[in-house]
DNA sequence: AACGTGGGACGACATTGTCGAACGTTCTGC
DNA sequence: GCAGAACGTTCGACAATGTCGTCCCACGTT
């Protein structure tokens, strides 16, 4: 590998640990065992790119401006996202829940779209955030259907946000399987308390998974624990949506 | 300087080139003047960390997921729109229109965050958007109190969207004059026909410009050719509204 | 008022990134 | 269907480039 650029390896960390909150030079140094004077020239070059800017008072380092636009330009590219739009838009009116568009970052769910639920107003937008992978209906659907993924995601512990979440290797994979096996992943409390959701897997050419659609509310309206025609009507709902944003995907080549 | 870390500038160069769509690497190489090979390393390193991706069918390369996460990370840390969030809800609900609140990128306006008019549905998020910054009221506002962004503007041709568009250096000169003298800016037609928009600037401590605050609408119910008290009104409410979030900006330390 | 901390600058060393050239593969055009 | 070109990729060598230890200065603290 004649490649990897090493300064550039180092500002992209630089810009990771940013991204957790104001820090100051000394701190950004230690958390990644760098010199001062290296990491202060990095951050320097990255505030002259508008990537990083400076906090005129305190000195603390933040990260810049120039990254949100560099960011909505990945969403305009983002084919995944703009075929799944108007698909997402149906799924909200006709489930009546919030809808959440995401694919795989890491070991993390990143959300590239962002339905609210139609009655309800105030709801903070959350393109751009990350999910744990193992408590959200959508991380378990992208897990099963990507080797890799699953695997890094169990090499760590797994994080307990509630009582339900599963934190065992072993459940996981066996939760997994059974996604792998039905075609969509559910949630209930998992990851936050009596908050539910459902996902189904989005597949681009060639069958390959690259994201998953799925919707999130009320565990007394989605959750596992509830049984009848309206859960698998719901599922149903999903699952079909899901396939039709494949269709889409799968029809012509970016 | 010490400092400036090639291999870093052209990463961010690199990354600025990639907004613009799906490019080659013989295209990326070109646009910048950089050698194939060269390219080729910087763009492997990129894609290690996230910040690019390449598909896998026609080899080409676009901006990566990890942006998007960075980005809305940016979101997070900014203060300015923290702020503002509550206060841009409130103007538009007042004024019925679409408010957006912006700082300057370089020579060009950012959207920081955006609330849809009230009674339409079907709007595009601008998040992460750049506006030019000559014809937007945000953009004259900014410029206004920026003389170092507003050199850097004048220094470059004024590119005409309309026929309204300032496409003078004299005439963008004497506006942004006015718009210091009186504390707020409009826009009428100047980029997009029929659509017009009014600003103010948002100030941090110490009064320096950190932002902008605006409406966006229609011509008619928000262009300088209209007269009378609902324009005046539409103006006092705008100038409120950046007055208290100035306030509440200039209040505590960051 | 002296101290400690944090940000910033300098200069030397060798690590590290850059480049020209060559390879294999995939589209294009005849 | 074949030749040609264009593209992404790899290689190896040179020196340009980034890195690090050290020192400096300003601010807030004890």
């Amino acid at each position: 590998m004649p490649g990897p650029v090493q300064s550039i390896e180092r500002a992209a960390a630089i810009l990771r640990v940013l991204a957790s909150g104001r820090l100051g030079l000394v701190e950004v140094a230690n958390s990644l065992g760098l010199a001062k004077a290296t990491t202060h020239g990095i951050l320097r070059t990255l505030q002259g790119v508008g990537f990083v800017e400076q906090d005129r008072a305190t000195g603390k380092y933040q990260l810049g401006a120039a990254l949100l636009h560099l960011g909505s330009s990945y969403l305009d590219a983002n084919e995944l996202r703009s075929r799944a739009i108007n698909w997402a838009d149906s799924l909200a009116a006709r489930s009546g829940e919030a809808v959440h568009i995401g694919r795989i970052l890491g070991t993390e769910v990143l959300i590239v779209h962002h339905v609210f639920r139609p009655d309800d107003t105030l709801q903070a937008l959350e393109i751009g955030a990350l999910l744990p992978a193992h408590a959200s209906a959508l991380g378990k659907v992208l897990l099963a259907f990507d080797a890799g993924a699953a695997e890094a995601t169990l090499a760590a512990p797994l994080i307990s946000f509630t009582r339900r979440t599963i934190v065992s290797a072993r459940a996981m994979t066996r939760e997994l399987t059974q996604v792998r096996e039905r075609g969509w992943a559910s949630e209930t409390g998992e990851m936050v308390v009596d908050q539910a959701s459902v996902a189904a897997p989005i597949r681009g050419h060639g069958g390959l998974v690259v994201g998953a659609i799925g919707v999130t509310g009320p565990a007394e309206r989605i959750g596992d624990d509830l049984h009848g025609s309206s859960r698998a009507a719901l599922v149903a709902l999903v699952r079909d949506v899901a396939r039709a944003v494949s269709r889409d995907l799968g029809g012509s080549r970016g």
